[in-house]
DNA sequence: CGGAAGATTGAGAGTTCTCAATGCCTGTGG
DNA sequence: CCACAGGCATTGAGAACTCTCAATCTTCCG
C-alpha cells in the first residue's frame, strides 16, 4: 500500500513498479515532529528534500513589523521544493501545524531518483502545480472579496485533500485555527470569523472544531469563482 | 556580446563558452510582437519555452467577474516556465505590454540544452527565483499597506532591471500605466495614483512618463520592508 | 476546577473603492 | 502650426470594507 506521497505522484504520471518502489524506499523512514516546529527557517542553507507523510505544515514569511504571511499549506503527500539545494539560502520558513511525520530525501538519493523518467516527470509536474497554486493565491488576494477568498481557499484545500484520500464525502479534517486562516488570506482573525459565519449562514460550507463540510459544492464554487484548472488534476472533478 | 537572457543566467552560474554559445544560438532568431498581444492564453496547450529579449510582458489571470490580476512581469532576459509542456493546458495567459522581441525554444532543443549541467543549473535556479517572487507577491498583497505594496513592487522591478543592465544609476524605463500597476498590486488605478503621489511627496521615488527614479533607496527599502533575499542575487546590492 | 487557547461580539477608526468629472500629453489630419 | 481625439493621470466625495481594541464565551485538558 503506497504512502500518500507516492499516491499523489501517481495521479500525475503512470509510474513503473521500480519507480514506485524507489519512492517508497526513499520515504520509508520519516521522523516525527510536534506541532509548531520550524522544519527550516528563512536564511538557512537548504537541506534535503522534505516530504510530508502525516500531518500539516505551512510555508511562511515574517515581515519587519512582525506580521506573518502564510504562502502555502503542506498536507500529507506534499513535498518541498525539488532543487532548493541549488540556492544559498531559504527565502521563507516551513513550520509544522500539527503533529507530523516527515521524510527527508538527501540530495544524492534525489539525484539518483530523478534519473528515472517517470519520477522526474512527476516531480516536475508537482512543482508546476505548486507554482500554479501560488499564482492562484495572488489572484485571490488581489481580486477577490474576503468571503470569496476564504471560500476559494477552503475549496482548494478540499480538492487537494480529496486527491490524496483525506476527504470523506463532502467532509474533511482541517486543523487550521481562524488565526492561521487569517495569516493565509491576509485578513484579521476577527474578520475571518465573521466571514466564516457568513458562509455558514449561506449554507455553502461549515468549518467547526476542525472539520470542514462542503454543504453546497456548486454554490461554493460559484461564489469563490473557483476554477480548478491550476491544480492540473488528471481525473475528473471529485464532485462530478 | 551576450543577449540579456544569457547575461541573466550568467549571474546565477558560471557558464562554459559552449553553454553560452548554445543559449545564444537557441535565442538568435526572435520574433517581433506588438503591444497587448497574447503570446499564449489560459487553456491553451503549452508550447515552446518563450524568452523575452526585448520589451515587457505580463502573466495574468482573469476572473469570472471580468477582473484581471497580473501575477508576474517579464522583462528582457526573462524566460517562461521550463517544463510547462508537461502540463495539458496553461493555467494563465501571457501578454506583451510593449513592442517585444521574443524567442522561442522548441522542446527538443530545450531538452538537448538541459543535458549541459551549467544550463540546467541556471534554468533551475531561475525557476526557483520566479517561485520566490510569487511568494513575495503574496506576502505583499496579504500584509503590506498599499503604499508599501507599490514601493515593494517598484523596488523589485528596479533590482531585476538593474541586474540585466536596464537601469542607469537610480533611473530606469518602466513602461507600466497606473492601470497595469493597479492590476498587479490588487488595487484601483485611482488609488495607485494617490499612493504614487504620496511616494513622490515623501521624496522616495518618482514615476512619471514611464521613467522610474529611485530618489532615496534607503528610505524606500525601509518603507517597503524590502528584503531582496528572494531574488537570490549572487552579487552585492546595486546600491551598496 | 482552573487555565489556556480559540471563537465571538460590538463599536468606532481607517483604508480603499466607486463613480464621475476634469486635466494633461501625444499623435494625426487639416 | 493648430485643433481634436484618445489614452492616461488626477481630483473629489460618499459608500463599503476591514481593522483595531477590548470584552465575553466556549471548549479542551490536566
Amino acid at each position: 500500500m503506497a504512502n500518500r506521497f507516492v499516491e499523489k505522484l501517481c495521479r500525475f504520471v503512470q509510474l513503473s513498479p521500480e519507480e514506485m518502489a524507489a519512492l517508497e524506499e526513499a520515504t520509508a523512514r520519516p521522523r516525527p515532529f510536534g506541532p509548531h516546529r520550524d522544519l527550516i527557517r528563512e536564511g538557512d542553507r537548504p537541506g534535503p528534500v522534505l516530504v510530508m507523510l502525516e500531518g500539516w505544515a505551512l510555508r511562511y514569511k515574517v515581515l519587519p513589523g512582525g506580521g506573518r504571511q502564510i504562502v502555502a499549506f503542506l498536507m500529507p503527500g506534499d513535498a518541498c521544493d525539488l532543487h532548493v539545494n541549488l540556492l544559498a539560502e531559504m527565502d521563507h520558513s516551513i513550520q509544522t501545524i500539527t503533529n507530523a511525520q516527515v521524510a527527508t530525501i538527501p540530495g544524492e538519493i534525489m539525484e539518483k531518483m530523478m534519473a528515472q523518467p517517470g519520477i522526474a516527470r512527476a516531480m516536475y509536474i508537482s512543482q508546476l502545480v505548486d507554482e500554479g497554486t501560488l499564482r492562484a493565491w495572488i489572484v485571490s488576494m488581489g481580486r477577490r472579496s474576503s468571503v470569496e477568498r476564504i471560500a476559494h481557499l477552503l475549496l482548494e484545500l478540499y480538492r487537494r485533500a480529496a486527491d490524496v484520500g483525506l476527504a470523506a464525502g463532502d467532509t474533511m479534517a482541517l486543523p487550521l485555527s481562524q488565526a492561521v486562516l487569517a495569516d493565509a488570506v491576509g485578513m484579521t482573525s476577527v474578520h475571518v470569523n465573521r466571514m466564516l459565519q457568513e458562509l455558514r449562514r449561506s449554507g455553502a460550507v461549515t468549518l467547526q472544531r476542525g472539520v470542514l463540510n462542503i454543504c453546497n459544492p456548486a454554490a461554493l464554487t460559484r461564489l469563490a469563482g473557483f476554477d480548478e484548472n491550476y491544480l492540473h488534476r488528471s481525473r475528473r472533478s471529485v464532485f462530478s
